[in-house]
DNA sequence: CGGGATCCGATTAGATACTG
DNA sequence: CAGTATCTAATCGGATCCCG
């Protein structure tokens, strides 16, 4: 396999010797392409969120989901997460430079779909209908 | 989920009233950050390839998923199929426009996990190790 | 050669219930 | 409030067989 990915890598300017960098670029675009990781993320983009604020504001996510992709997240060094010791409980989110850095590339892919969503809809239905 | 969603375009400097896009955004995304999809498409980049070819590089790949990846890019009209009415079959595939546009935005992507990776690599150990 | 159809194990994610 | 734990339904993906 080693073999295939430099070839690759090497066909794509890459230099050779650091085959383990698509794996963690697959991961990447794995987690920020995740259902979820986009919402958080723009929902974040505004300010600083409580767990429970993220919770209403994302309608559909589970508690679950919500607090395992919010570690993810946080695991990975894009947001922040700030517990203030005081009852009831209060745990706040934020994007981290880094979080907010990636938050802009994100935008770029957002903004080339929104741009090509036109003909990509349209392909999807000429394939479905026509054939 | 309509609401919630409006929300979060209206956040962001979406104009309202497109709703269906932050959908078709997320799917996009989804497959762009599908493990088999960026090396398809990077391999690709190279030039028209033949399944057995695409196979035989992405080390890995079953046919099943080769197939269907293939299908869904086809599908959006990222890439094109083209057989040959010879014995034995032939069929290649090739990056659109479309596609070729596509796979420069995500260069852009990639670049940036490219740059940050270190920073996420020890990000993660120390959320590993240290806590 | 280039797949499609099917079976089946593995991963994922929702719903629900419980806790510091 | 902010989660964790558990169970389960659904989806995904690999292996295998088969066909034009």
């Amino acid at each position: 396999m080693d073999a295939v990915l430099r070839a690759d890598l090497a066909a794509q300017g890459v230099a050779p010797g650091c085959v383990e960098t698509i794996e963690l670029v697959r991961d990447v675009l794995a987690r920020v392409g995740d259902k979820w990781t986009v919402l958080i993320v723009t929902a974040l983009a505004t300010g600083p969120m409580r767990f429970t604020a993220l919770h209403e504001r994302i309608a559909g996510i589970s508690q679950r989901m919500l607090s395992h992709t919010l570690r993810a997240l946080h695991r990975d060094g894009l947001i922040t997460r700030t517990a203030y010791a005081e009852v009831p409980p209060r745990v706040e989110y934020e994007l981290t430079p880094l979080g907010r850095s990636l938050a802009a590339a994100v935008d770029h892919l957002v903004h080339w779909v929104q741009t090509h969503q036109t003909d990509i809809a349209r392909n999807r239905e000429e394939f479905d209908t026509g054939r």
